[in-house]
DNA sequence: CTGAAAGCGCTTACAG
DNA sequence: CTGAAAGCGCTTACAG
């Protein structure tokens, strides 16, 4: 099954392969007439260009690539909307390319078992595409070298996501919230209306980059309002209602003095939730519960969840207009940090002045 | 910034380029020694041989497609993993593409502003890849042609949407859950409850696959059951809860006679609940609920939602068997259809024998 | 406005 | 076990 191909093409064009190109890569100057008829006859033939070859031979595309780390963000698919529009206004194109959690490359097979790196991944993804900008959504960068970045060779902006710390900062841009404060906000929010025994689900060693800043915040507040860690606080799951109902469950059979918890996403704050329900017990009455993200189902949840608010459509519309910025050298790398918001939901969080002792 | 290529890794290692080459694809007739030797200047270089070439040479690989459709599918994440198990354990790799409703094939420029067609970004992906079969997750599949499908070159299976009927059904496989069976029972089930005022909330145009069928069961559910149709009973939204509940809102306007609603996706009826709730009306006394899909949220909803299940994990591991099946020749095209399970939860759904005329 | 030719970085017979 | 050479289907100077 021999697919037909650009000579194909000019040969039944009766024209060169140079002419049937210029009218695929839409150049100017091709007569009308000759272009109306190579145009009819692809059409006729239905003929699609080999996207292998294009790539191997075109040295720079205007194609701004985007690698989405984690299906399971609800932010992401909204935000690639909002950042595909700006670039098109600005004659730039996107490719999206997911990169699941357990989904190899195409080249897998060369590391024998070691997992290829998400900066591996981007490289690859700029090469294979001829891509002119590189955003990432999520992912972990913290193995991450000066050189990695070097070899990308086309800017690049991490949202959601953070580098290593020891990577000058002149390399790259980024864009996100300030997770580690956020979610001091959110567990002092708890410290002020008195709760001293506040548990934490949060996410095991595999997320690095979100999950560790949002678990210090959690530290450095209960640090501020002198209260000492205590080991058994701590649980772990992954970002799903059934892993964070199980975490919630071992955590009660731990530590049944908690009066409050916060978990690291909403999905695990609604799995902590159902657990808490289902031992006969009351929110907020007898635990408060505080979660991240603000997802839709944040207020359609039963009790409506207080949780941190990240301005999602201002992210996205600031990483676009930083990438065409950084494409047309009108802008230098930079790194953008949004505030969020607490939004507070009184059917999920109570006031415990005598610090939850009435268990 | 040129990037270091096979050559350049031959001359590094003082072989030829045939041998790298071996090397990288695990060809078993190189010295140990060479092998080694090679491998470790791959390492220390970082090198990444271009996907491009490869594909653009190679004639055909091991590799099976899985082409998503619509990000918001919450089983086709879950799906992907089954999926990808079975063909690995079978020698096959797996590469995802996502599709998403927005997203544009690197070729759109060509097709003036008319929208590739599902079959046709299934073309390309086979081709760019050089895939040895495919299988689609979702997708409009309803504009296909016979000679489409010949295209192709490679087996496909479709699952969770339909194939243009008129289609000769030794072409492809398809693997699914009967849609508009399922409706039917949902809303039986409503009619049976002693509901006569059912309204539905559904899908526009853009989704002919899905929305359509089970529009089609919801119908025939009040045809059996002796109730004529009402327009004003009809409503429109995408998958989301903002739509779903503009939906229902503007429903209780048209039709405030209504003591049910069917809609077809949990999503959506679950948007519903809240314009439901927010008017002051309570579920299900006044109005019951019923959603399909029954996603993770509908068991933590509060009321929990009743809605119909359906069998993901067989139908994954049913698709990637009879994958394997279709690439050894030991199986021909055939349709296999998941029973669904109705999940009835009281809290949504209740008795209304005398018609919910106490409004 | 158009065509012949080189070459992108690989893989694959073929010859040794 | 190894290398030289052809060719996958395009794009891009170059020459006209």
């Amino acid at each position: 099954m021999k697919s037909i191909n650009i000579k194909d093409i000019a040969r039944l064009a009766g024209v060169g392969v140079s002419t049937v190109s210029r009218v695929i890569n839409q150049h100017p100057d091709v007569k009308a007439e000759t272009r109306e008829n190579i145009l009819k006859i692809i059409e006729e033939y239905n003929y699609i260009p080999n996207n292998s070859a294009r790539n191997l031979k075109r040295t720079e595309t205007d194609d701004v690539g985007i690698l989405i780390k984690g299906l399971y963000n609800p932010f992401f698919a909204q935000m690639l909307g909002s950042i595909e529009n700006i670039l098109s206004q600005n004659g730039y194109g996107l490719l999206s390319h997911y990169n699941g959690d357990n989904s190899a490359s195409q080249l897998d097979s060369l590391r024998s078992n070691e997992h290829m790196r998400d900066i591996d991944i981007a490289y690859e993804f700029i090469m294979e595409k001829k891509l002119c900008g590189l955003i990432c959504l999520g992912g972990d960068f913290n193995d991450v070298t000066e050189k990695d970045l070097l070899r990308l060779g086309v800017p690049l902006i991490v949202a959601s996501t953070n580098m290593d710390e020891s990577i000058n900062k002149n390399l790259y841009s980024s864009v996100a919230i300030d997770n580690e404060r956020a979610a001091f906000d959110a567990v002092t929010y708890l410290c002020d209306e008195g709760h001293r025994h506040i548990g934490i689900i949060t996410t095991g060693a595999g997320d690095l980059s979100i999950g560790t800043a949002r678990t210090r915040g959690y530290m450095n507040a209960l640090s501020n309002a002198g209260i000492s860690k205590n080991e058994l606080y701590f649980d772990m799951g992954a970002y799903t209602f059934e892993t964070a109902y199980e975490a919630m469950n071992r955590l009660l059979d731990k530590a049944p003095e908690l009066t409050a918890v916060f978990a690291i996403s909403d999905i695990m704050a609604i799995g902590a939730s159902k657990a808490i329900l289902d031992r006969g017990l009351k929110i907020p009455e007898d635990i408060s519960v505080i979660g991240f993200d603000d997802i839709d189902y944040a207020a359609f949840f039963n009790p409506t969840l207080t949780t941190v608010r990240q301005p999602v459509r201002e992210i996205a519309i600031s990483t676009g207009e930083l990438m065409v910025g950084l494409l047309e050298s009108v802008e230098n790398h930079k790194h953008v940090q949004f505030p969020t918001k607490l939004m507070i939901r009184d059917s999920s969080c109570s006031n415990r002045e005598n610090g939850g002792e009435n268990k």
